[in-house]
DNA sequence: CGCTCGTTTGAGAGGTCTCAATTTGGGTGG
DNA sequence: CCACCCAAATTGAGACCTCTCAAACGAGCG
């Protein structure tokens, strides 16, 4: 790993407090690897073999049964994931994809539960992130269980509108992913945006623009105990 | 809190590895509390004041959105539960109410907080006790995702039935919930009731009978990284 | 130009929700 | 012990939502 690569991983919060001891030694066997698109890191059922950083670009997890398909959530930089799987020396509970072209940080799991127990600070921040990626979790829930699909949609957009600042923003992956995201059909998505066109969503390709940012608020309702609107649980274990 | 008490809760996984003066220090300000049924503990969006561990009788935790109401999950002994809030220092995410009467030891965050920054131990069980949750809530989404409501119900039944041993068990807690639980409506379990009848499924009042698990085992596909099959994830945080 | 793939649109089936009425079971009071 | 009452559970009907299958559309690319 290239020293500069070690300075932005020094960075994120997980790994600012531990001592540089231990921090070496848990980035002696890492990999800072990159990925192109659209290709399968692990699947479900697999041993947890690293826990994965991502530095650049965005990975979707995922989930199968019964020939359905499921998309869980997404990982942004500088999140984590599959976090749970590696404490607990557990098999992945879900599949893992880069959605664009990928830049990330992989630490072997054996080092990483070293470091948990030799490294009190790092066992402490672990702890904050864990709790983060469990309130995710339940935040998720509450979203699929409380709110219809174009409820979800509206929800959705007011929160990645209002995260990207301006007025227009670019959705970050294909519809068929954000569908299944939100819980529904690719079609069903397509329907719910035409359903949202009174409210001020103007959708061009992968391009959205909110004209009647309130008009769409008033339909979804957003609520911070369950839309995401502080910056620590955007990362995922 | 009475010694045979203090016993019982040294016994869970959580507390089991700690120091005994950390653990002294931790339960000083600690209630142990008995109460009644169908009593609201607190709401969502509240101060986390208080980590709950169930020592007796069982915890349900939901949530409300915009009128409508969702049980996300139950907790039984000696499970944690709101423990991601407190370790925060943030908000409840959702309401809790005792379902049958319960036992409950109530530890002051700011005490567990300490407890956490003083006892490595305790931070490396909690760890433990979050990403256990975490993989709890990720198998909850993949449940609703991916299954129909009557294959969950099946799912359910299968996993409580073989939980109790017995060819016969009492459901847990009333229909209602049960069905809240499941992510559908009172009728709807009804009606899932009925459409599982050809598969051996036999209803008497709160007292189910599966007479033909294989048949309803072919139907709900009980699936190791869906299903909780490990006593490990029924706690919650 | 014509291919491919993602998206959109349409139609029909199936699932789920709401509202309302009925039945059931348990507890209370006469 | 029985009548009554209340809450939970069931059943029915209709509207709504979501899914599936199929076809049409459109952009990007060889």
């Amino acid at each position: 790993m290239r020293m500069e690569d070690a300075a932005q991983v020094r960075e994120t919060p997980l790994f600012s407090g531990m001592s540089e001891q231990v921090f070496d030694a848990l980035t002696t066997g890492a990999f800072l690897q990159t990925f192109p698109p659209h290709v399968e890191l692990f699947r479900e059922g697999e041993a947890a073999d690293f826990l994965y950083v991502v530095m650049d670009g965005m990975v979707e997890l995922y989930a199968a049964w019964n020939n359905r398909e499921a998309a869980i959530t997404t990982v942004r930089p500088t999140g984590t994931f599959i976090l749970a799987a590696v404490v607990r020396d557990a098999c992945y509970l879900m599949s893992a994809r880069t959605l664009g072209r990928c830049r990330l940080l992989m630490l072997p799991a054996a080092s990483v539960r070293q470091a948990l127990t030799s490294d009190h600070a790092f066992a402490i921040a672990m702890i904050d992130e864990l709790s983060g990626c469990y309130r995710a979790a339940v935040k998720a829930q509450k979203n699929l269980k409380l709110r219809t699909g174009v409820e979800r949609l509206a929800a959705y957009l007011l929160q990645t509108g209002t995260r990207s600042g301006a007025s227009g923003f670019e959705l970050p992956c294909d519809k068929r992913t954000l569908a299944s995201l939100l819980g529904m059909t690719a079609e069903n998505l397509s329907r719910a945006f035409a359903t949202l066109r009174p409210y001020g969503v103007i959708v061009s390709g992968s391009t959205i623009t909110l004209a009647a940012p309130d008009d769409l608020a008033r339909l979804a309702k957003p609520a911070a105990l369950i839309d995401d609107l502080d910056p620590a649980a955007l990362g995922d274990g």
